[in-house]
DNA sequence: TGACGGCTGCAAAACGTTTTGCATATAGTG
DNA sequence: CACTATATGCAAAACGTTTTGCAGCCGTCA
């Protein structure tokens, strides 16, 4: 392993001093060292492999350079990656990197990685959730800057990123509105959390708005699952009056409805039609036929997250925000006109 | 934000040296200082919230306690999240920290990215990859302790992990034949990568070793997709001799079956046995009945990357190895005796 | 009583940067 | 030619640790 080289190898065989080759690299001050040399120093440099120590530097800046993402459950669900894809690619956009923690359901533990983060200088902090929900931040937060993703704070100084739940039940609505169906049902989650209560809303208030009720026997929740979304969608369509359209929670949910159609010989999207809510491509590619479905947005959120972070930094006195970003729909091949 | 404390700030609080503060708390030197200054230290730095800069500690002790993770396409795989996860558990017990960069499928960007890890100082890096593949690690890793994580590496030098995907194929076998099936095909990959080769592989050993042989035919190779693996279904289940198990690639491919199977009005497991790999909670789980499938050990692989990089990085000779983790069989309702 | 050894604890240097203040050299002006 | 303004580069201090070498103090033993 070459042993690495420093800033003072790099004065030494340049024939400056430390100083100057600083003020050479460093873009600022540069104005303060003739031109030429600049090149010179820039050359040099380059041909033995020169990189500042961002320990060194961090240090004497206190700036880290190194935001820090805390996360919950990043195994168990498929989402994760592309929110830490989103924070990392915007980080490393503006020269940071980022460290990743999580602690799964453990509060001790998150509470001890955050200390962790912290005694590494972390500029800022990401606090993550993989599903939308209200959180009260640990205490530890209090002493860094620290945006709220995919989740809403009981803190409003904190500002936060959700995704807008109440526009994805509005366009799943509307899709099947426009695609010509009048008894459409809603398979939610029974767990009380703003996505089930936002979902609803947004479609109840989009059915609204082209003069069509949503009855309270079309709205059926169930566990957040294959099955649940199975059983649900089971009990709507062996119903007499069954709806012609299912919107359901979330793609696995719609899953299930795939199964329950099946089940009971009827057939997507000719008999009843699915959206779903999430844009898993593992279910909704995977589905046959494809599912049409409200994407999330994790990685523009991430995104956000990290923008809105380095923003604060920069300017402490930003005032704090809460964003929610739209779900765009994400067509296949699971809607179709209601028969007759 | 309150003011950092630091190791000054307890000495004066303390009323001893700096010295001896960094004597009394770091475990190693604490002999050197009398056992009831020690508890004195200990309580005032407790007290003060007291958290060593880790930036300075390591610009002193050469060592940052900071590991790299570099990962292609984190996306577009949720395995990222158990592969992570495992690599943070591990480094977490070991007192370092873990940074993420992911840069999909762009060489230029994770090189730079690999030179941002070091710039940083971290101590090793995890070079990890999506799926089990061949690599040439880039150059820039020479320079840094470094461990391959599912994949192999043409340097030998350096350590790696992947699964045991012989042992797949082998285990999967077993379960089949100890069902009581005779006929059975696999659907594999149609891409020539470790993984399809390898589990191949052990599933024609494990026949073989039952008496049993696997004719050609019995192979069908397609995209590794949900439509790959319904396509090759639909062949395969609509043969006159058709097989009454099935071991698919994958567990999307494996969903892939189920719809052929459904479309040809075949039930699982009663007229047709189906066994994938990956364990995808979102498929396996969801599937109808559920899938038995061989889980991939993204969470061991993960973890023991770390261990052996740690281990690599406190005694250096240690010699390389390259490992293969075994891949459990999880049982769900997929599996039954062949009719009749 | 004097010397020696063992405990304690301290001062100072080092890790690799960045930046301020100052010194020198050069050019510009009356 | 004297003097000022400007351009260029350097030395040194600081960021917060860790660790080596040394000094003071006490007790012990001859």
């Amino acid at each position: 392993m070459a042993t690495k080289v420093n800033i003072r190898d790099v004065a030494k065989a340049a024939g400056v001093s430390v100083t100057t080759v600083s003020h050479a690299l460093s873009e600022a001050h540069s104005s303060r060292v003739n031109a030429r040399t600049v090149e010179h120093i820039k050359a040099v440099a380059g041909d033995l492999g020169y990189a500042p120590n961002r320990l060194a530097s961090g240090l004497r800046n206190q700036r880290s350079q190194i935001l820090g993402l805390v996360s919950d459950e990043i195994t168990t669900t498929p989402f994760a990656g592309a929110m830490i894809q989103g924070a990392q690619d915007a980080a490393s956009e503006h020269g940071h990197l980022l460290m990743v923690v999580n602690s799964g359901l453990d509060n001790e533990l998150e509470r001890q990685e955050i200390r962790a983060l912290q005694q590494h200088q972390v500029d800022g902090i990401i606090f993550a959730r993989m599903f939308n929900q209200q959180v009260s931040v640990p205490e530890e937060l209090r002493a860094v800057p620290t945006i709220v993703l995919d989740a809403t704070s009981d803190n409003p100084g904190l500002s936060s990123v959700v995704p807008d739940e109440f526009g994805a039940g509005d366009s799943a609505a509307e899709l099947l509105v426009a695609a010509g169906h009048r008894r459409i049902a809603m398979i939610n989650n029974e767990d009380d959390i703003p996505a089930a209560h936002g979902r609803l809303a947004g479609f109840r208030a989009a059915l609204d708005r082209h003069g069509l009720r949503l009855p309270e026997e079309f709205v059926v929740a169930g566990h957040s699952s294959t099955a649940g979304g199975r059983e649900a969608a089971l009990d709507l369509l062996s119903r007499p009056e069954r709806p012609t359209a299912l919107f359901c929670f979330n793609d696995q949910m719609a899953m299930g409805a795939y199964q329950a159609a099946g089940h009971l010989g009827l057939r997507v999207p000719e008999d009843v039609s699915v959206v779903g809510v999430d844009n898993l491509e593992l279910i909704a590619d995977g589905l046959w036929p494809g599912l049409s479905t409200m994407a999330l947005p994790h990685y523009e959120m991430g995104r956000w997250a990290v923008l809105k972070l380095l923003n604060e930094l920069e300017n402490p006195e930003a005032p704090r925000t809460h964003e929610k970003i739209p779900c765009p729909l994400v067509e296949r091949q699971s809607v179709a006109p209601p028969k007759g």
